[in-house]
DNA sequence: CAGCATTATGTAACTAGTTACATTCGTCAA
DNA sequence: TTGACGAATGTAACTAGTTACATAATGCTG
């Protein structure tokens, strides 16, 4: 035995050294080990298990030019849209042999810019960048590092990165028109924060008043307890209102539980739509009405598009996804029609 | 302009050449400025910019031996206590200019011993796991590649690995005896798949028979229309039993979401308690009593464990997180104690 | 103005692999 | 016996950076 002398990790060479031959047999055994004869490729396994020899990833990087590394850039994880998605696109990626770097940028450009180029120099060959507006300096970094671009979470064919996603005006108009079919006119609108979330404002910008169409628009942070209290905070706007319509499930969620604690029925009194079709949407009381986004549906779109990219050389074109409205059970025709 | 030439990426030579200094300098614009004179600094870097020379993350690491990047194996991104830990373990990371690489393992213990291989070479310089069950294959790959490795999930001083976490066992001990002190003596245990999931397996562990208590055991999905389904088919069971023990928050939703539809008032004729405390548990109705595992904190905790590992070279010791009682409005003492 | 320190820059040897090309050797056919 | 061929292996030059050391150029002091 000799591993006394392993101070510092064993390369290539000590291998070479050890089993006496040279560095291009042993990458040979590495790499093609039937181009080396059997005994040959014994003893340089011998030395390699003995040296617990590992290649290094940097050391072949530079040589094949590749790091298999695709980075995704997304507000944050702690929020169920963003991580099915990123668990389906990292499934997806997985399967051509890419690894999935995340970062979470706060829905701020400036920030997405600064984690854009942290990927890039740990090795991102792509990167995966969510919702529309980009900083100047992540649009140079692109030119710079020359790295593949996919941008998801909305649909537009003109934009300067291949788009992968919804049409959030076309996804929120759904919503809209089922609560006008079903006869509503007065309707309050909770949304999520319009800065930094460029989703949110295409979906706004679906909500176009028609005649005899009454909105009310009320922002709010995104999350159950946000939405618990820009409900709260209707007050009375809740008599002169037919229905909410949230922007996302989350908020539908916190809108459903203040209108409890306040003792207003769903959907007799109020109706309540959201957007998004998280899990638990189906299992809140009573079962929320909603447009359904297949965020995996997406990711795993986004992880073929990526790959066939890097490794094709074919860059995708934009890909729409529909977005599906499904009725259950917090949505009726008003009980007082106010026209 | 002289751009036509570049089929290739530039390189630090090609800088060089055109800026007529050597690359030593070139190299030092890039890592240490102020050794380089005003003027030549400004005429490299205008080479910098008109060959859109961008350094190759695979040249810098061979050099520096260095990635930055972390790998971290969990079971799914697609559940709210995994993905929220990501978030915190992402931030944390950041800080330290480290970055994270993610792979989902199903729970699977030969999954993750591949996925394990793939990150390292890719280059994570370490690794975070959940759970405690390993595969022989990722041991020897630890050995092999020389990577840190901090467990997650649980706490267990005398693992092969540091690991963080929460004394699962303690955790549904904890469960348990806010339901017996309140007087409840049949209890019903939902809890998701043991095979592959270590942490359900202990969290059963803590629960054991003391005298006159009855409990019965009821594995299911781990999802809420699991737990739906699986408390639907408790049936008759239903009445035998005053509680219902969920060994995580996902299941206890889907329990109270079932006895209401069976027209079950909790907690007046049916207690029901879970682990983990989501986002949403406080919202559900009647707003869930549970054991809150502060998962963020266990992604900070990782994070620094793991950069100081990294960086510094001490090993992180094993470090427990306490779980917290939250009382909230599904638990109360029986109607009709039984005994 | 010599002497010496300081600053700026260059040379070349590193990092740890891959790979084109050359060499050696044995086998078989002519 | 010689030439041809193929298999096995070696040599050395690549990949794209960093950096120790040497050298040149400048500034300041005595």
């Amino acid at each position: 035995m000799g591993d006394m002398l392993s101070k510092r990790r064993a390369t290539l060479r000590d291998v070479a050294k050890r089993s006496g031959v040279s560095v291009a047999t042993v990458s040979r055994v590495l790499n093609s080990p039937l181009q080396v004869s059997v005994t040959t490729r014994e003893r340089v396994q011998a030395a390699i298990d003995q040296l617990r020899f590992f290649p290094s990833p940097a050391a072949r990087a530079i040589n094949s030019g590749r790091t298999r590394l695709i980075g995704a850039l997304v507000p944050t994880l702690d929020n169920a849209i963003f991580a099915r998605f990123l668990d389906a696109l990292q499934a997806t990626l997985a399967t051509r042999d890419l690894s999935l770097v995340v970062a979470t940028t706060e829905g701020d450009p400036e920030a997405e810019a600064v984690k854009a180029q942290n990927l890039v120099e740990c090795g991102a060959e792509g990167l995966v960048v969510s919702g529309l507006r980009r900083a100047e300096a992540f649009y140079v970094l692109v030119e710079r590092a020359q790295v593949a671009v996919v941008a998801t979470s909305f649909f537009d064919p003109g934009y300067k990165f291949p788009t992968i996603g919804y049409d959030n005006k076309r996804v929120s108009q759904t919503a809209l028109e089922h609560l006008t079919t079903l006869g509503h006119r007065r309707i309050a609108v909770l949304h999520g924060p319009v800065e930094n979330n460029d989703r949110t404002a295409a979906r706004l910008s679906g909500l176009t008043l028609s005649a005899g169409l009454a909105l009310s628009f009320h922002e709010t942070e995104l999350s159950v307890r946000g939405a618990c209290a820009a409900t709260a905070g209707l007050q009375d706007d809740l008599d002169s209102v037919t229905a909410i319509l949230c922007l996302s499930d989350v908020l539908a969620m916190g809108a459903l539980f203040e209108l409890r604690r306040r003792g207003r029925i769903v959907p007799d009194e109020i109706s309540v739509i959201g957007i998004d079709d998280l899990p638990s949407s189906e299992f809140v009381e009573p079962p929320l009405t909603t447009v359904r986004l297949e965020v995996s549906r997406m990711g795993e779109t986004t992880g073929r598009a990526m790959a066939d990219w890097i490794e094709r050389g074919d860059m995708p074109s934009a890909l729409h996804l529909d977005g599906e409205l499904v009725v259950r059970q917090t949505t009726a025709p008003p009980s007082r029609p106010d026209r």
